[in-house]
DNA sequence: CCTACCGATCGGTAGG
DNA sequence: CCTACCGATCGGTAGG
C-alpha cells in the first residue's frame, strides 16, 4: 500500500509540473503561483507546495520538465541522423516545429525563461544558464563534425554558427508569438540553410 | 504658480517613468509595482499612481519612454547615414551598442517585453506589437533602398533580411545577459555583415 | 502630493 | 493530501 501511495504522489507531482510548465509558457516562471496551480488542479495550496517545499524548487522542477520536452521533441529524433550537417538540420527543423506547435502554448520556453531570468541571480537562473550551455556545447560539437566532414568550409567558427542559429529560432519565436506570422517557420527554415551554406532549399 | 506646479508634475512623472523603465529592464513590466516605485522614489503609492491612474497606463508610458530611448540612441544617429546599406549598418551597430551599454541595465527592453507580453492580450501588448511593427517597416524600407542602389542583390527578400537581422540582436542580447559573454557584440557585428553580403569585416 | 484604508493574493507554516 | 492561519504586498479608492 505504501507502494501505491508513493506512485500516486509521483503522479500528482508530475501533473503539477506539467501544468506549471504550461502556465510558465504564457505567464513566465514568476506567473506560476502556488494558488493559481492549486485552483487549476483543484487542490489546496499546501497540497501543491507539499511536493516541492518552496516555489524555487518548483521552478527548478519546471526547468527539468522543459529539458525533457526538448530532449524528446528535438534531440532524440535528431540523433537518428548522421552527426554533422544532417543532424544539425534535423535539430533546427525539430526545434522550429516545437516552437510552432502547441506543446509549448506560448512559444519557446527557453527564450521566455532566459529573458525573464537573465537579470535575477539565483539557483533558477544558474540552472537555466547551465542547461542552455549544455545545449550550445552539443550544437558546437555538431558544427565541428560538419567541418571535419567537409560539409562546412574549413575555418568555420563553430561558436559563431551556433550563435547565428540561435538567433534564427529566437526571431521565429517572436514573429510567431507576437505577430502571429505563420510565415515565420519558413523564414527560419531559409535562414538556417543560408547559415549552413546550403542554397535556397 | 499654476505654471510651476504643472512643470513640477511633469518632472515627477518623467522621474517615475524613467525609474519604471529601469525596473522593467531587469524584472519585466509586471515587476514594475506601484509600491516598489513609491519606495524607490520616496513617494507614497497614491502619489505615484496619481500620474497614471492605473498600472496599465503606467506601462504604456514606459513603452513610450523606451521608444524614445531607442530613437535617440539608434534611429537619430543612423539617420545621418545615407539610406540603404550604410544606414542599415549604422542602425545595427547602434542597436548592438545600446543593448551592450547600461542605458538598459538588463539588455534589450524590446526583447524582454516581447517575450513577456506575447501571450497576454491587451492594450500594452498591442502597443508593443505596433511599435515593433513600425520599426520593422522602417527597416524593410532601408533594405529596399539598398536593393535599388545595387548594394544588395536583386531578388533579395527584404522581410527575410529584417527577420535575420532581428535574430542577431536577440542572440547577442541573450549571450550578453545570460552568459555575460563580451564576445557577443563582435559575433553580432560579424553576423550582420554576413547577412548583408559583406565579407568578414 | 499625502494618510488611511479596501479586498485579493502572495509564499509559506502549523498541525493534523 | 487537508483546513486554518501568518505577515507582506498587490492595485486601487476615498477624502483631503
Amino acid at each position: 500500500m505504501a507502494r501505491r501511495t508513493a506512485a500516486a504522489a509521483r503522479d500528482t507531482r508530475a501533473r503539477i509540473v506539467h501544468r506549471a510548465l504550461r502556465i510558465a509558457s504564457t505567464d513566465g516562471l514568476e506567473g506560476v503561483t502556488i494558488g493559481r496551480l492549486a485552483d487549476s488542479l483543484e487542490m489546496s495550496k499546501s497540497g501543491v507546495l507539499n511536493h516541492f517545499r518552496t516555489k524555487e524548487l518548483l521552478q527548478l522542477a519546471v526547468l527539468e520538465a522543459a529539458s525533457e520536452d526538448f530532449r524528446r521533441a528535438v534531440w532524440d529524433p535528431a540523433r537518428e541522423e548522421k552527426p554533422g550537417l544532417k543532424r544539425l538540420l534535423a535539430i533546427e527543423d525539430k526545434w522550429i516545429e516545437l516552437i510552432s506547435g502547441d506543446a509549448w502554448p506560448n512559444g519557446c520556453f527557453w527564450t521566455a525563461a532566459a529573458t525573464e531570468l537573465d537579470g535575477r541571480p539565483g539557483p533558477v537562473r544558474d540552472a537555466l544558464a547551465e542547461a542552455l550551455d549544455r545545449f550550445d556545447q552539443a550544437m558546437t560539437r555538431q558544427v565541428g563534425h560538419a567541418v571535419e566532414a567537409g560539409e562546412l568550409p574549413q575555418g568555420t567558427d563553430p561558436e559563431q554558427v551556433v550563435f547565428e542559429l540561435r538567433g534564427v529560432v529566437m526571431a521565429a519565436n517572436q514573429q510567431l508569438q507576437l505577430n502571429g506570422d505563420r510565415k515565420a517557420p519558413r523564414r527560419a527554415h531559409a535562414a538556417v540553410r543560408r547559415i549552413l551554406g546550403l542554397g535556397a532549399a
